[in-house]
DNA sequence: CACAATGTAAAGCGATCGTTGTACATGACA
DNA sequence: TGTCATGTACAACGATCGCTTTACATTGTG
């Protein structure tokens, strides 16, 4: 019976289904149930709400990143559970992205906020490249990166084999780094 | 004195400032000084100017793109047109997949327009790659089109370097398939 | 001169926005 | 039993939303 965590997951599909700006107090209340009452309790005002959708969305994206992280290849492993999730989720481009580009000009909380997400998923990302390569290349890191916010983003205007594609590429990147070390 | 441009222009830079559905009809039409009146006379709604200036923005990237293209290697030459568009307009993520993100619950004319912009964009990207290769590649093709995606994407929670990583990411696995026709 | 095209200024439409106030119900715990 | 935290319902706040309307100025063309 946590109403705070109700609101939440109902806020993260309100906001899915609308965009953040578009989507009204009484929308993003309409799948909790709660009375507007009860989310100036907890959040203090939309954008608190907002903030909190984004921080139980990346944990969540990180969590199933972990539980997923038992096969040999780290990296692929990355792009198969982008994949899975895009499938459950369905492909509108990245929510904390799309958060930022919205409030851009309004929160510089959210802003931070989402850089600071993106550091910390890039930062996921080298590990696992230097778990699969056996050593750390940043450079390397960055391109998996950029492949994964590709397929993100793209997977919204095509269908879901770009995500298979990403990873096809990102293999192809890990491979060629490995010759070149020997 | 093409007052339809004026208001193109103007509403374009409003739309980056804030974000689509933030921004109001007053702010839309600050930069360029018409009347709300002017306004629906040439566009009939707001979603008929977002239409209009996503048109306007691809109209002009295609454009930048073609006069680019003279040099040696066609797929450096988008990385490099992008960085030059991003320092330009600043990085806030692809206005186009914006736009879709913000009206994805609300209109599916821009819905579309996104799709069929992002279809024709890849398939330029897939010229490029055929000119460098000498035959073509749909899924290199493909490939090339998120690491481009990826850097714009990841250019506004990241500094512009992105784009360097990912033409560099480009330029190997364009090398790699070079091998592999070998 | 007449006229159509194209523009501006300004008031106002109903609707919705995020937010707050008031009043009441519930259950846990002292 | 009393009290406190947590919830609900519901009306209303001022502001702003997208959009329409009325009325008038400017300009080029026949």
């Amino acid at each position: 019976m946590d109403k705070r965590a109700d609101i939440v997951s109902g806020a993260a599909s309100a906001f899915e289904a609308d965009c953040f700006r578009g989507a009204g107090i009484d929308k993003v209340l309409a799948p909790s149930g709660a009375s507007t009452r009860t989310l100036y309790k907890h959040f203090g005002s939309k954008e608190g709400l907002v903030l909190a959708v984004l921080e139980e969305r990346h944990r969540r994206f990180e969590e199933r990143l972990e539980a997923a992280a038992k096969g040999a290849d780290a990296v692929a492993a990355l792009f198969d559970t982008l994949r899975q999730w895009l499938e459950e989720h369905g492909a509108r481009g990245c929510m904390l992205l799309r958060a930022r580009a919205e409030y851009s000009g309004a929160s510089e909380e959210i802003v931070d906020l989402v850089r600071r997400q993106k550091s910390a998923f890039r930062r996921r990302v080298a590990a696992r490249v230097e778990a699969a390569l056996g050593r750390e290349d940043d450079s390397l890191a960055t391109q998996i990166w950029l492949l994964f916010e590709g397929a993100t983003a793209a997977a919204s205007v095509a269908d879901l084999s770009v995500v298979n594609a990403a990873k096809a590429a990102a293999a192809s990147l890990v491979e060629e780094a490995k010759r070149n070390a020997c």
